[in-house]
DNA sequence: GTCTATATTCCGATAGAC
DNA sequence: GTCTATCGGAATATAGAC
């Protein structure tokens, strides 16, 4: 019921996705809600507490993505993980963990803890949707479902990432790719 | 013969892949090297002048190597290249290309240039070693030549990304498992 | 409870000393 | 040619007004 507090957290969340956490800073928040940039300290009272609630709301986010698709078959569930992103082609935003993990050494402790507890819970999904799908001979792949899971993930977190530097077709390319296993 | 410049711009290049290039200031320079920040205006005007010199000894450095693998047969060659970041695990590095596209947009358009250029002279490169490779019968995958150079590159940075976060086997996991194509 | 005026620190950059 | 003293502005954060 707090309205305030939610736009700001979806504005971070547009502007770390965008820019990345040290570039962006509490007045680009209140411009855009007509506010001065000391209200933000009344619901954040430091940048790092802001951060860990866009990081919470971005697991919440996929938690809620994967029940969503727990009764599609496992390929459907693929294609699903793989196109979850498209929708940042057009603004060439990058995942929270990519556009988190460069600065990784510079966010405050409780930052880092909530990221890796979000990198953790989507490798670990991914690496049981690939064992259960190469188990069921759905999936084929020579690497273990961990192995594979790494690298699933990290080329589609890198797609992103390249598509707003190049420009051109590597995500796409990498994305359906990554489909035909 | 300037050894100041030169060691501005090994610090900066380290402080980049280890906090990315809006984490940095001039002082964190100045201090190791025990001058006053200022003086590092002298060398670099701006940051960005300084961003930019860094990028063209990535690039520089780049392209020694392959020059230097150039008698290698071509699987050799993608060992070395899967290999070629192997020194930055032990201090959670980020390659340049993986330490800078986060923050992209907020980079001034000479920086942006210049990694831009440096991503194409990798992505040629190993496209060119793909596609002879494939040719020769000494690499076999279904993708092109050009869209598993995407795949390789964008697994190899994110994995170095992802060794910061999870500090376990994953970037040794994914450079091992693409050296079987 | 919600937001503003203000403090403090640090940043990149300029002007000028040696 | 090399470096320092210093500026103007922006960042995060506190104290307190309403």
């Amino acid at each position: 019921m707090n309205d305030t507090r939610t736009e700001i957290i979806n504005i971070a969340n547009e502007l770390i996705k965008s820019i990345g956490y040290n570039a962006f800073s509490y007045a680009d928040i209140s411009k855009k809600l007509n506010i001065k940039n000391a209200a933000i300290h009344y619901y954040f009272p430091s940048k790092s507490d802001l951060g860990v609630e866009v990081i919470k709301r971005n697991r919440a986010a996929f938690n809620s993505n994967v029940e969503f698709w727990a009764n599609l078959d496992y390929r459907q569930q693929l294609v699903r993980y793989l196109t979850m992103h498209d929708g940042f082609l057009d603004n060439y935003w990058a995942c929270i963990v990519g556009a988190l993990s460069p600065s990784f050494d510079t966010l405050p402790e409780n930052m880092q803890t909530e990221l890796q507890q979000l990198v953790n819970a989507i490798l670990d999904w991914l690496t049981d949707l690939l064992e259960k799908g190469k188990g069921g001979n759905v999936f084929s792949f020579p690497e273990s479902p961990k192995v594979k899971a790494y690298m699933i993930h990290s080329a589609m977190l890198s797609a992103l990432l390249m598509n707003r530097i190049l420009k051109n077709d590597v995500y796409k390319s990498i994305r359906d790719s990554l489909m035909n296993i």
